[in-house]
DNA sequence: TTGTACGCGTTATCAA
DNA sequence: TTGATAACGCGTACAA
């Protein structure tokens, strides 16, 4: 009696289903109903917050809705709650490997509470990410942004709407995951000075990177305290390309340590120096940042001082997602140490030039 | 008159929110009816259908619109038409290089389109990656697989039930985008003919990778042309670390020429036997496939075989939107061209071993 | 061309 | 504990 006329065989044309949506119409808390003899209403109950219905009956309706194989429509819920069960990362470039980590960190904090990840990306442009978080505010219960190019008051703005957190970068008012760099930065200057360097160079990254100017900063002051010299140089564009094209400067420059904003930029700049001739280290050290995902594959491999990404990643979402369900309100920055990783690229200097 | 009451001081207690969502309820097609004048579902023409309401009264629609700062509820306007404008894309592994340009290729043409990306992971397990699929299923139009784990008959149901397309693996029945190894590998295969190498090794990828296995089959065929001998060895898995774990029984293998499965099994691969003395592409030549980011970062730089992976993302967003828009019903298998990279790491082997 | 009325699947309110 | 019923915001026959 519980269960209805299997329709394997003869179906009688008028049970043809009504709205015939794409094909296979899925099962509603209506035809749970129906089956388990109760009212609509009682169902959702049983499938939102168990523990408000008779055990008998929510025995009932159970078995009901995994005969008829039922799912809820995720946007019929989301119409009456506003929860959607989404939430959204904006990357500044998706393929850059900075990134890469951050978002696998989100994905899987994600899924693991059952929410969904959409992503974007900004191209690197501010107007580009406005316009994409813009668009995702309104299918997403909250938004991550990885290394935001816009202006601060326009995070302010959205997350005065739905709840932001801010990956790289501190913004006033707003959740933001951080890397330290004090901590790799000078571990990694320290190491310079006892390898005999006296002039450092900084390779800084984009004009609107936040980060790029807290390394500068901090380059500066490590540089201070082990009274050695900071340089900085400019690039055009933080990738192995740019990278390559500093090389005129960093020679220039006379230095014989160079610090890049970071591992793109290292790396193409070492494979230029290389290129003339220049041994790395023997003739120059190069330092990079993040520790990206192939830093190790060059030869020789590359020093650098890393940012946790994955966990920036995790700890993002994990503060999204608490303060969705109310846990946290407060909206301070989160620091997350930073370690210089020793690799090849960096040594003392040989006499020999 | 066209403008209402600027509540921004007294406000009396009765124009509460009724329902209080989150704050800011955002305006609804009712609030810009009211604004203009007419009936809301003439909004909703308007707003949907241009050309089927009169233009005097479309620009009234729209001005209210635009100061309103109106946008639609995605959710309420997926409830009746059941279109979502969002589609899903599952990766093996998002730390794989691999799927960062199909990631990529995926959500540029999503966006151009005015879709919506939403990414997850199945973490090379078949099991995950089904649950993902349903999980996404709900909430999407249509769904891109790259490189999927899970067996053609699932892939067929997924497919059966809302579009679907795979990239890097063929399943009948189903739209596919994949790379033709023929012309990269056989490419490869002459140059090392060329370079006087007469045993060749192709380290293979995981069990379930049917891409693994089509390149194997590419391999012997073109040494079978070439005169050649193919030898074949497995991998633990296909990453750098299993790269490195082979080294053992590359050696062993008296081959002077491998080519690998991926990159990743590439570049581990040459790090070991390098650490063991072994000069590249003296003593050994290696070959890898995909041309992943990071591919040209080793010394020698790797020569590969590409897949155009970003091409292949795009082409399976392309179809898909293709399909939910009605254009193409075709379910064949589109075949983009491979072609060999020569770089350092393999050449001529030289006679002193 | 525009307005009326209803449905989409769920949650929420209020009685029973 | 349960059942009716009204939202939620939008699309869409159908009628005007």
């Amino acid at each position: 009696m519980t269960e209805p006329q299997t329709p394997d065989t003869a179906q009688p044309a008028g049970s043809v289903k009504k709205h015939g949506r794409d094909g296979k119409s899925n099962a509603t808390i209506y035809d749970i109903a129906k089956m388990a003899g109760v009212n609509a209403s009682t169902v959702s109950r049983a499938l939102s917050k168990p523990g408000r219905v008779s055990s008998k009956t929510q025995k009932l309706i159970e078995d009901a809705a995994a005969q008829l194989n039922y799912q809820v429509n995720p946007f019929a819920r989301a119409l009456p709650t506003g929860k959607t069960n989404t939430f959204g990362l904006i990357v500044a470039d998706i393929t850059n490997p900075t990134f890469f980590d951050i978002i696998r960190g989100a994905e899987t904090t994600a899924t693991s509470r059952d929410y969904t990840l959409v992503l974007a990306e900004s191209a690197e442009s501010p107007a580009t990410e406005l316009t994409a978080a813009r668009r995702l505010m309104a299918t997403v219960d909250g938004l991550i942004l990885a290394s935001p190019r816009m202006d601060d008051d326009n995070i302010r703005a959205l997350a005065q709407d739905k709840p932001v957190v801010v990956i790289n970068r501190e913004v006033d008012g707003v959740p933001c995951v951080v890397p330290d760099v004090n901590k790799g930065i000078s571990e990694a200057v320290r190491s310079m000075a006892a390898n005999g360097h006296q002039r450092i160079a900084y390779v800084a990254g984009p004009p609107q990177s936040w980060m790029s100017e807290r390394r500068w900063e901090g380059v500066q002051a490590a540089c201070d305290w082990s009274r050695l010299e900071a340089v900085r140089l400019e690039s055009s564009k933080p990738t192995v390309d740019g990278g390559r094209k500093t090389a005129r400067d960093v020679r220039a420059s006379g230095a014989t340590a160079v610090m890049t904003y970071n591992d793109l930029l290292a790396i193409g700049l070492m494979q230029e120096l290389q290129a003339a001739g220049i041994v790395v280290p023997d003739h120059i050290s190069i330092i990079g940042f993040d520790d990206i995902f192939g830093a190790d594959f060059t030869t020789p491999p590359l020093t650098t001082v890393r940012s946790p990404l994955g966990e920036c990643g995790e700890a993002a979402a994990t503060r999204l997602l608490d303060l969705l369900h109310g846990s946290g309100e407060q909206a301070g920055t989160l620091s997350v140490e930073t370690e210089l990783v020793l690799r090849g690229s960096s040594g003392r200097i040989l006499p020999a030039k």
